[in-house]
DNA sequence: CAGAAAGTGGGTAGTAGTGGGGGAGAATGG
DNA sequence: CCATTCTCCCCCACTACTACCCACTTTCTG
């Protein structure tokens, strides 16, 4: 189970590494892709096989399903770890989430996000200073 | 699983280089072929026999299922990789997808996508800048 | 306080991408 | 049917970059 938030250098080769914690998860090989919000997701190669095929099942006539699967598939890069149990975060990712010489991880269970500090900072405090709009926002969600 | 976005020249002669990535799971064939938007798809020559036995079921008498067989069969081209990893793109094919002197070729699991470069990123551009469009590519996905 | 583990940085061999030359086979015309 | 020409494909060579390996520093733990 990946959990919790790290920060991490990300140096001039674009390798960025990943927490010790979740090397172990992440050891058999990564994908990383372009999430719905300014981040990156990170998944368990065998995890990501779970969103793949589901793309798969989609019809090849529907445009939005096209373009799906072009975010997502083609905005993806597979990577395995080094020895060091850092990955390659390719410019172009890096360009998509506004990362630039660090960046955040955050294990969500069975995946992770990356994000730039800065936005994910923001993103925190705001919640964390509104008790009230915080617990509207989960207001719902059927949990 | 063909995964991510690379960007290669072509030669005079109409070679086009297959990323390293690919290489395994292309080296048997490839049959490229007029995709659905202004690019080409390029397909596993056993992927492919997926492609062409969908389009074997649909009845003779619909006119859609006529032309998307002149177009996606008729328009197909078989190839074997090089040594080096490369395919001919022919000349109808590059000027149905507006392909000059370099292509980006994109993985989308069990196959790939060959655009223009310049239109590619135009695409991709547009949807990056639209949280709210990409949201909605998610929608009704189990994710 | 000492040892181990985690994070960071840089050098180098191997491989990926690209370009060009030569030989075999196909196509065309005599 | 043969000869010539042209085209396509295979092979070789060069360049640049990637990814692996090793070493160092820092932080955490016992």
């Amino acid at each position: 189970m990946l959990l919790g938030e790290y920060e991490h250098a990300i140096d001039d080769k674009g390798r960025f590494t990943i927490p010790a914690k979740f090397r172990d998860q992440l050891a058999t090989g990564t994908v990383v892709t372009k999430g719905i919000d300014p981040c990156l997701w990170l998944y368990p190669i065998d995890g990501f096989e779970g969103l793949s095929s589901q793309t798969r099942a989609l019809p090849i006539t529907d445009p939005k399903a096209r373009e799906f699967r072009r975010q997502v598939l083609g905005g993806a890069s597979h990577s395995v770890p080094d020895k060091q149990g850092r990955i390659i975060l390719l410019p172009r990712l890096r360009e998509y989430a506004n990362i630039d010489k660090n960046a955040v991880i955050i294990g969500l269970d069975d995946h992770c996000e990356i994000w730039n500090p800065e936005s994910w900072r923001e993103r925190q405090e705001q919640s964390d200073s509104n008790p009230e709009e915080r617990a509207a926002l989960f207001a719902g969600l059927n949990i």
